[in-house]
DNA sequence: CGTGTGATTGACGCCTGTCAACGTCTGTGG
DNA sequence: CCACAGACGTTGACAGGCGTCAATCACACG
């Protein structure tokens, strides 16, 4: 399953990073960290585990970009979140003691950190703050998904597509022509926003003609935040 | 916002019960608890805490239904949980250090203990078998959450309406004659499963008429629990 | 140049939400 | 005891959003 482990990438300070949930540790807890975690390099499309599988360890994220989903009927893939520098991954499942209940796969070429699940266990017991941060984090996904689930209850796919533009665009930016600085394919879209690839491409097209988003490939430019806000109907 | 603070109900072992998370706790933690804790009972219909609120505390269930929803648009609720007996709510904000994201409502009436937000902090900062335990409940509600977000994303109401059955079954139990024990109406059906009230009339109505299901009011009988499995398309 | 993956467009129809009308039951007040 | 209001449940009609199927195009790659 994990492949190019003969490429050991360098990420000697992977684990420093400010925004980054090892801040809590102590010196010595860093220590042991450096000491037991392997680094890994990933190209798209690699999967980082599977739903269902037993997992025995979680991932901090040096660089690239992970996609989490759950695999549905069909086969059909819905993301449920995105993970990128500095972001862990895979800990749910460690700490409930469960099987991993989705997938991860790079959407976005990688370097990932892999750490025992015992010493997060570890950690979790015995440093207050680390365990204070990994449940505030947990507490938000948990918010998060939340909210999701009333807007995928709720809203329309149209609706949805704006929305998720929006947050697509407050977790990966634009760059200085307001493109959104993540590539997906129109199927990934479609499955985050929960619909069928061609209402995405419909309501894009719909979106650009309207001149709120331009298009050119997977590059979509964010034209008018405002009207895609209205569209989306915010309400959280 | 809290009624009936008069009725002070006896729970002096609502924090003892096996199945509770607080079975974790030392001697003296419990004491601590026992002091900190504030027994009230509460009416169908009363609201324990609202969307948006800053709480100050969290509450254990001594007996009674709640049920945790998010506010969408034109205000129509999406139930994202239920809790009962054991359970515990709105540590998830306390824990996060945000406001409620979501409000919980009276179904059956309740007897809970409220207790301080601090208190679980300092819980969770040192006792690390609790914090675990903790940790555990949060991660399995965001499973829980993330398998839902799939479902409403590409389960038709169909599937979605007999699955919320079959999720009733196992929270709330049979009795003898195979009647669900939680009383729901139909509006509360269709906000469980991100749909219209009269979708649910039609379905439940279908299901009836299948031999699935026998109606008597909000009681609901359940009576091909092979033939629901196979509809709602269990695959996890 | 053939092949495969992804993107696009059109046609079609069903699921499902909305609106409206009506029936049912319960509690309240006269 | 009856009338009434209000909440809840039910049914029918209707339309439109959106999923599905199929054909075609665009593009990269061996």
């Amino acid at each position: 399953m994990i492949k190019h482990r003969d490429q050991i990438p360098s990420c000697d300070n992977c684990l420093l990073s400010e925004d980054s949930i090892f801040k809590h540790l102590t010196p010595e807890e860093h220590a042991l960290v450096e000491k037991e975690k392997v680094c890994n390099s990933y190209k798209r499309g690699n999967v980082i585990y599977h739903e269902g599988s037993r997992t025995n360890g979680f991932y901090c994220i040096n660089s690239g970009i992970i996609k989490i989903f759950k695999t549905g009927i069909d086969g059909r893939e819905q993301i449920i979140a995105f993970a990128k520098k500095g972001g862990i991954i895979g800990y749910r499942s460690i700490l409930s003691s469960e099987l991993a209940c989705s997938s991860a796969k790079v959407i976005e070429d990688a370097t990932l950190c892999f750490i025992p699940g015992d010493t997060l266990i570890q950690l979790v017991k015995t440093n207050g703050n680390f365990s204070m941060a990994i449940m505030q984090q947990t507490c938000r996904e948990l918010g998060e998904a939340n909210s999701y689930i009333t807007d995928i209850a709720q809203k329309t796919v149209r609706e949805r597509l704006a929305e998720v533009l929006l947050n697509l665009k407050d977790t990966f930016d634009l760059d200085q022509d307001n493109v959104l600085q993540i590539s997906l394919t129109r199927e990934e879209l479609a499955n985050i926003v929960g619909t069928a690839t061609e209402s995405v491409i419909r309501l894009l097209s719909e979106f650009k003609h309207d001149k709120l988003i331009d298009l050119n490939g997977r590059k979509i430019k964010i034209l008018d935040i405002k009207r895609l806000e209205k569209i989306s109907n915010a309400f959280n």
